[in-house]
DNA sequence: AATCGTCTGCTTTTT
DNA sequence: GCAGACGATT
C-alpha cells in the first residue's frame, strides 16, 4: 500500500478525495487545494486496487498536467505513475484521433493548425469568398468560427452569409489538407467516438475513473467527451469553481458545472470552502462581491486565520501617477521588508495597460516579468522550423509547404509556386502532388524542374529515414534541416548581428528541445510536432532571476501573490465597456473576484479619475464592483495622500537608494 | 517586393 | 496613440 497523507486533508477534502464510485462534483473554491484533493483522490484510487492505466485526469493547460503528473510522481511509486494518464482535452483528442482518424476521412498524419496558421487560411479564404467592397474581419471570423465549433454547429449548407461561406470553405479546406485546428480536435474526437462503433466500444470502457479540472472551462464538445469516456460507469469527478468561470468568450460553458445534476444523476457535491491562500479581509471582500452574482452554487470561502491587512482603495489622477505609484511603493516595500520582487503581481485587464507600468518599472530599475505577450512560437523562425517538420510528416498540408518553399530560396520561385497552385486546384489535389507531378515538371524550365526533383529528393530521403523507426530522429531531422541552407539565409536576413544570434539562438533552442524531448518519449518527430502545436507555453528561460508579475486578470487564474495590485478598477475597463453591452457583467464580476483572490496577504486597488485612451485623456469613473466589496477592513484614499505622508527612516534611506538608482542608470 | 504613408479601430486568449 | 492593413509609390 502506498504511502500517501489522507490525514493532511481537511474533512471536506478527505470526502472528496476518497469518494467511491459514481459521479462527484467538487466545488473548490479559490486557494481550498484542489489539487492535492485530486492527487490524493488518484493516490487513493490506486490503494483502493484501480489499475493505474484505467485512470484519466484531465486538465485544460499542458503546464497544468505536468505539474500533476510531478505532484503524483512523489506522492506514487514512479513505475506506477507512469501508466496515469494525465493529459488535456486537446492531447487526449490526438491520441484518439491518431489511432483512427481513417474512419472520418483523414489520414492518420493529420496536421494540427494553431491560431496563427489557422487565421492564415481564414485571411486566404476571405480574399477568394469576399468581393472587393466587402470587408471582413478575419479575426472575428476566426472566433465565430470557433465559437460556432464548440457549441457542435456544422458549416451551413448553403452559403446564406458571407461568414457561414468562409466557415463552409475553411472546412472544406483544412480537411483537403489533412489538417485540423484545436476545435477540430476535439469535434472529430467526439464524432469518432459517436459514430463508429469500433472507436465507441474501446473508448466508452478505456478509463474506469475520470477526473476533470477546471470544469467550469469546459465548452460543450469537451462535456459531451467526458460522458462518452464515462459511458459504462459514471465515474466522473470534476473539480471547479463556477465563480472563477472566465472564459465563457471563449466557448466555455458554466452551464456544465451550475447543471452538472443534468448530465450526471445523483453526484455527490462537496465544497471545499476553507482557504489556505488568502486572509480574512481578503475574503470577506472577494465573498461579498461575488455574492452579488446570480446563477451561482454559492459558496463562502473562510480562513483559519483571522484579520489580516486592510485592503486599500486608492484613487489616482492618472494612468501615469498609478503606475508611477505601485511602482514606487513596490520599490520602498521590498526594501523595508527584504521581501522579494517575485511577492509582487500587478494585474490589469487588458494588455495595453502593462507599457505604462514596464515604463515606470524600467525607470525604477524593478525587474520584471509580463506574462502572455507575443509568443516564442509566432516567431518567424521557430514557424518555419516547425513548418518543416510539418511538411516532413504531412507534405500534403499546403500552409506549411508553402510557408517553407521559398525560404532558402531554392530556384522554386513565386510563379512556379503560383502555377502549381492553381494545377492543385484544377485537379483537387494537394500543393505537394500538383508539385512534384510528371506533368508538371515537364511544363517548367529545366532549371525549375532540377529545382523541384531536388527538394523532392530532400524530402523524400528524410522520410525515408524517419520512418526507418522513431530513433534517433532528433538527429536525423536536425541534419536535414541544416541541410537546406535555413540557418544561413535567416542570419542574411537580419538587419544585426545581435538579431542574427538571437533569431539563430531559437532555432538551435528549438533543436535541442527535440533532441531532449526524444529522450522521454517515443514518439519521434511526430510527437514532437504536435506537443510543440499544442503546448505553447515554454519553460520561461531563468536568466535574470523573474521579477515583479505584470499579468492580465485572466492569466492570473490559478496563482497567487503575496501582494497584489489591482490597477485600473474603472467602469468600462473592469467591467469593460463591451461587457456591458454582451451582458457579461457576471463574467467581469468573476474577473475581479478571481483577482482578489490572488491576493494572499496585502491586497491594492487603483482607479484613476483620468485615463489616456486612444491618445487622449478621459474622464474615469470608479468601478460599481468596488462599491460592493465595501466593508470590514477595506479602506480608501488617495496615492497622493500616500505620496505625501511624512517618511519613515527607512524611506528616506530609500529615497537615496533610489536617487543612487537614477545616477547610475 | 519592399517601403512609405494613410486609414481604421480598438478585451480577455488555457488549446 | 499605436498597431495592423492596405494601397501607392520606387
Amino acid at each position: 500500500m502506498s504511502d500517501f497523507r489522507l490525514f493532511d486533508l481537511n474533512p471536506e477534502q478527505y470526502k472528496a478525495a476518497t469518494h467511491g464510485d459514481g459521479p462527484v462534483l467538487i466545488l473548490a473554491g479559490a486557494g481550498s487545494g484542489k489539487t492535492r484533493v485530486i492527487t490524493s483522490r488518484i493516490a487513493w484510487l490506486l490503494a483502493q486496487g484501480t489499475a493505474a492505466e484505467r485512470i484519466l485526469a484531465v486538465t485544460f493547460t499542458n503546464k497544468a498536467a505536468r505539474e500533476m503528473q510531478a505532484r503524483i510522481g512523489r506522492m506514487i511509486e514512479k513505475e506506477v505513475a507512469k501508466k496515469l494518464t494525465i493529459c488535456t482535452f486537446h492531447s487526449l483528442s490526438v491520441r484518439i484521433l491518431r489511432q483512427h482518424a481513417s474512419l472520418l476521412g483523414y489520414k492518420e498524419n493529420f496536421s494540427i493548425y494553431d491560431e496563427s496558421d489557422t487565421i492564415g487560411l481564414v485571411k486566404k479564404i476571405i480574399a477568394r469568398t469576399a468581393a472587393k467592397d466587402e470587408k471582413l474581419d478575419h479575426q472575428l471570423v476566426r472566433n465565430l468560427i470557433s465559437k460556432a465549433k464548440s457549441l457542435g454547429h456544422a458549416p451551413p449548407e448553403n452559403d446564406e452569409t458571407l461568414a457561414g461561406a468562409v466557415y463552409a470553405r475553411y472546412s472544406r479546406e483544412l480537411k483537403s489538407l489533412n489538417a485540423m485546428d484545436f476545435d477540430d480536435l476535439l469535434v472529430n474526437a467526439v464524432r469518432l467516438i459517436t459514430d463508429h462503433d469500433e472507436a465507441r466500444s474501446y473508448w466508452n470502457s478505456r478509463y474506469q475513473y475520470l477526473l476533470v479540472d477546471e470544469f467550469q472551462d469546459t465548452n460543450r464538445l469537451q462535456l459531451e467527451l467526458v460522458c462518452q469516456l464515462s459511458a459504462l460507469e459514471p465515474n466522473v469527478c470534476v473539480v471547479g469553481d463556477d465563480d472563477q468561470s472566465i472564459y465563457g468568450w471563449r466557448g466555455a460553458e458554466v452551464a456544465n458545472i451550475l447543471e452538472f445534476e443534468r448530465h450526471f444523476p445523483n453526484p455527490a457535491v462537496i465544497k471545499l470552502e476553507q482557504n489556505y491562500r488568502s486572509t480574512d479581509i481578503i475574503l470577506g471582500a472577494a465573498n461579498r462581491l461575488i455574492r452579488n452574482n446570480p446563477r451561482r452554487r454559492g459558496k463562502n470561502l473562510w480562513s483559519a486565520t483571522k484579520g489580516g491587512e486592510a485592503i486599500r482603495i486608492l484613487r489616482a489622477d492618472d494612468d501615469r501617477q498609478e503606475a508611477e505609484f505601485v511602482a514606487n511603493e513596490i520599490l520602498q516595500f521590498k526594501h523595508e521588508n527584504s521581501g522579494k520582487w517575485e511577492d509582487f503581481a500587478v494585474l490589469f485587464r487588458m494588455n495595453a495597460q502593462s507599457r505604462i507600468l514596464e515604463e515606470s518599472f524600467r525607470e525604477l530599475k524593478i525587474p520584471y516579468r509580463i506574462i502572455g505577450g507575443k509568443s516564442f512560437f509566432d516567431r518567424r523562425e521557430v514557424k518555419d522550423l516547425l513548418g518543416y517538420a510539418s511538411v516532413l510528416l504531412n507534405p500534403d498540408d499546403d500552409v506549411s509547404l508553402l510557408r517553407v518553399l521559398g525560404s532558402p530560396p531554392r530556384g522554386i520561385g513565386a510563379t512556379t509556386t503560383e502555377l502549381a497552385l492553381d494545377q492543385s486546384s484544377e485537379e483537387n489535389s494537394s500543393l505537394y502532388r500538383a508539385l512534384t507531378s510528371a506533368k508538371f515538371l515537364e511544363r517548367c524550365a529545366t532549371k525549375t524542374a532540377a529545382a523541384i526533383r531536388r527538394f523532392r529528393e530532400e524530402l523524400e530521403i528524410c522520410r525515408g529515414q524517419l520512418e526507418m523507426g522513431p530513433t534517433r530522429q532528433a538527429q536525423t531531422f536536425t541534419d536535414f534541416f541544416m541541410a537546406t541552407g535555413y540557418l544561413e539565409d535567416l542570419r542574411k536576413s537580419c538587419k544585426t548581428e545581435a538579431e542574427a544570434d538571437g533569431r539563430e539562438e531559437n532555432v538551435r533552442d528549438l533543436l535541442k528541445t527535440f533532441a531532449e524531448y526524444e529522450k522521454r518519449h517515443t514518439e519521434g518527430l511526430r510527437g514532437f510536432a504536435d506537443s510543440m502545436s499544442l503546448d505553447r507555453d515554454r519553460e520561461e528561460k531563468d536568466d535574470s532571476g523573474t521579477g515583479v508579475t505584470l499579468i492580465t486578470f485572466h492569466a492570473a487564474k490559478g496563482l497567487e501573490f503575496p501582494e497584489v495590485y489591482l490597477v485600473g478598477a474603472e467602469d468600462g475597463i473592469l467591467p469593460h465597456e463591451r461587457s456591458k453591452v454582451e451582458g457579461t457583467m457576471d463574467e467581469e464580476r468573476r474577473l475581479l473576484y478571481v483577482g482578489l483572490t490572488r491576493a494572499m496577504r496585502r491586497l491594492t486597488i487603483l482607479h484613476c479619475t483620468h485615463r489616456t485612451r486612444y491618445g487622449s485623456a478621459v474622464a474615469c469613473t470608479i468601478s460599481p464592483f468596488l462599491k460592493e466589496i465595501e466593508g470590514d477592513g477595506v479602506e480608501h484614499g488617495s496615492t497622493q495622500e500616500i505620496l505625501n505622508r511624512p517618511a519613515s527612516d527607512e524611506s528616506v534611506a530609500l529615497g537615496f537608494d533610489r536617487m543612487r538608482a537614477v545616477i547610475n542608470g
